[in-house]
Parts: C-alpha cells; structure tokens; sequence
DNA sequence: GTATGTTTATACCACGCGGTATAATTCCGG
DNA sequence: CCGGAATTATACCGCGTGGTATAAACATAC
C-alpha cells in the first residue's frame, strides 16, 4: 500500500522518502531477488548456489554480499515480497466492491494474473518451507496467516449476504486459494494458453466452488445441449 | 493393481513371485524411503543429508549404500511411488462406475484421503522439481501425465453426460487436483480437522467445482435461509 | 558348518559450499 | 574534481557433503 513493499533500509534520521543513492540500491536489491528466484524455483535453494547466482547476474560474490548479509537474506526477502504481494492482491479485492460475489472474481482473476506472472516468487511460498528458523519466519507466517483471514472474510461475508453455497469458509478459502495457486505445478508460459485465459477460467471456476453456478453454456441456449 | 508398486528386482530367469529374501529386502527399501520422505518433506531434498537419514534411521552409511546405489535413485523411488499411487486412485475412481459424477466424488474423497494421509511423499511431486534430469525423470513425468489424463477423461465424460457445467475438461482436471493436492501447505495432521471431515469436504467441493449444485442447507428447508 | 548375503565399524576422499579478507579500482553525486 | 560509496579481483577458509574402501562381524539357509 505505501509503496514500500521490500524493507527499506531508512537512511538518516527521519523515515527520508528514498535518496537517488537508496533508490538505486533497492534497484539493485530487486534484480538480485529475481535472479535468484528464478536459480531458486529451476534448482531450489539448496541446490542453487551463490556462485550459480554471480554468474547468472555477471557479477563477483562480495557485490551480492554488500547487498545482503547472507543467502537466507535473500530468500527471506522472497517470502516476504510474495506473500505480502498475495496479500495486497486480497486487500485490494475486499476493497473493490460491496458485494461478495464481486469481490470473489476481481480476487479470483487478479491472484491468477499474479501466480502466473509471477510464479517463480510465488512457488517459493509453498515449496521451500522449513529453511528458515520460526523466529525468521515469524512475519512472514503472520503475514500468511493474514492473507487466509481475508479470504475467509471475503467466504464469510459471501454467506452471510445468502450468495455463498459453502459451510466452512475457511476451508473454502484453502479450496479457492489451492485451486488457483497450483497453477504454479502446472502452467507452462509457452504452451497455448495465456494468463488472461487462465484467469478467467479460474474467475468463474471459484464462482462454481463456492456454489455459484455460472451461466451455461456460455452461449445462450439453456442448459441440457 | 499387481501389489508391487515400487520396482522389485527380479531375482532369477522368471518374474518370481518375491522370494522371502526379496520381501525383506523391499520392506527394507520402505522403511528407508519412508523416513527419507519425511526428512525431504522437512528439510528440503538437498538441505537433508545422508548422514540425518542414517541417524534417523539408526544405521550406518554402507547401509543406506547397499540399498540404494545414490540419494538421487531414493529419490527418485520417491517419486514413482508417489505418482504411482496418485494414478491408482484415479484409475480406481474411474472404474468405480458408469455414472461420471459418482467418479468424479469417488476420486475426490479417494484422492484427498491420499494426499492427507501421505503428504511427505506427494508433496516431493511438486516441490523437488528439475532436481533430476529428464531422462530420469522419463517415466515419472510419463506416469504424471497419464494421471491428469485420466482425470481429464473423467470431466469429458461428465460434460458428454451433460452433467457437468465445464467448457475446459483438461483445465477443470488441474483445478480438482489442486484443490485437493494443495492441502499437502495447510494440512496440520495436530489440527481440528480429520483427514476424514476434509475429504467429505472435497467431494462436496468437487462437484461444485465442475457445476453441480449441492443439496442446500445441508439441512433441509430450502435455500435463502 | 560353511558359503552367501547382510550389516557394522571406521576411516577416508575430493569437492563444492557459504562466507570472508584485503587491496585495488571504478563510479558518481555534491 | 574530490571523496566516499560501490564494485572488482583474487585468494582463501573451514566445513559438510555424497560417496567409497576395507575388513571384520553377524545372520541364515542349506
């Protein structure tokens, strides 16, 4: 929301809104992260290496390690960046409209757009769990924790307003969040299909899930063929 | 189908049917690829080492190496046996009836109760990925994809029966199996919910999923209250 | 009771790893 | 054009890794 997603490093006394100097090292930062989660999702990130990552960014090991003090650094930047992303994708739903059923596609479309955009990140979320000490993780399970509570609002609120066919809408926010954050195993960006499609198929199948049904066929001409 | 899910040595000119010191031998096997899935599962394939996996197991090195001949073909025991049951369950489902919507609940609950039950094992499918190359990997991926085949067949059957409100049977497969397969990153086996309650909870979801319309309360008196 | 299959004990190896040290250098904003 | 920040160059370290060697001990079936 304020911009910020990454940790900033404040450089001085007051929170300074970015010297050219911080902006180019946040620069510098974001390219690191993406490089390496791109090592991390292709090898995982025991398997990938600092060295692997030097030379995938043409770079010499000490310039990655004046930009972060170590590997789990790096990957703890990951988590946070994915799942605060994730997060927002789910404010910014909840926010979007009054109704339930609303809110439910614009979240449905916007988290696939943002799996499949950016799934080498997001993949790390559920792939490379237990690395980190709880003490490290401790934001990033709260933050986690955080995305599923609004979710589970938005599958509560659908309920409540008498559109939601569901009786546990947590578990359905697990459904809903599953059945879209897959795509990760799946999705080939070369293949036919794109994130539009995708996403669009993924809007109306989390109308179906939560019991919604949807108009069929899609051209008209009743149900039944 | 044949009991023997895992490749068995043949030992001698015919396929014999396990002689007692080929039983052994595989139960050997098991007990090392099971505690080797639960370290994966925690620690990452390559942040496990074979020295935990001696430990855990109460054994020496030479052990482990007179088994398996690298850490690579544990895993990818792993691997086979996790995709291996994953298509049974689909195959079984499919045969389980005429009717597609009875499969398609068959396989729901079936599949979740798999995932629930063994998730260290299913959820090495996902997240050790391109840690093998793809000749070891041929009959893995080869077996992965005759399982989203057969649930593919099993949605086209459903649209064909006019029974399910899809337009992309293929898609509608990977939406299932990701609703399902996903409980492998929330599934707290200390939780509340029994793996049990899950799966009725998927099979319900399951047929929402592909446009069924679920009896509504669970209790009678009719919707809108 | 002996041959074969299995497991331990123990020690070892070469290698790649994450991370550091130090000095020299290049960049670039004020 | 200077001075501090950023980056390279290069070399190194200790450690844990996957995997092996070798010899001895144990089990067990015939």
């Amino acid at each position: 929301m304020t911009g910020a997603t990454l940790a900033v490093r404040d450089s001085g006394p007051m929170n300074a809104p970015l010297s050219a100097r911080d902006h180019t090292r946040n620069l510098k930062r974001e390219r690191i992260l993406d490089v390496a989660a791109e090592l991390f999702f292709v090898k995982g990130f025991h398997g990938a290496s600092m060295e692997n990552l030097c030379s995938a960014l043409g770079v010499t090991k000490p310039f990655i390690y004046y930009h972060f003090k170590s590997k789990d650094e790096i990957l703890l930047a990951l988590y946070l960046a994915s799942v605060n992303s994730a997060l927002e994708v789910a404010r910014a739903a909840r926010a979007s409209s009054d109704d339930p059923v609303a809110q439910l596609k614009t979240f449905a479309r916007t988290y696939a757009m943002l799996v499949l955009t950016d799934r080498q990140r997001i993949a790390l979320i559920s792939r490379e769990k237990g690395l980190l000490n709880a003490e490290q993780m401790r934001d990033v399970t709260a933050l986690g924790r955080a995305f599923l509570d609004v979710l589970s609002g938005l599958m509560a609120d659908g309920v409540k307003a008498g559109a939601f066919r569901i009786d546990d809408p947590a578990l359905a926010a697990h459904e809903v969040n599953g059945m879209i954050a897959w795509a990760i195993n799946w999705y080939n960006p070369s293949g036919r299909r794109t994130p539009q499609d995708i996403a669009d198929h993924m809007e109306d199948a989390a109308l179906r899930l939560v019991g919604i049904a949807t108009n069929w066929p899609k051209a008209e001409g009743g149900p039944g063929a």
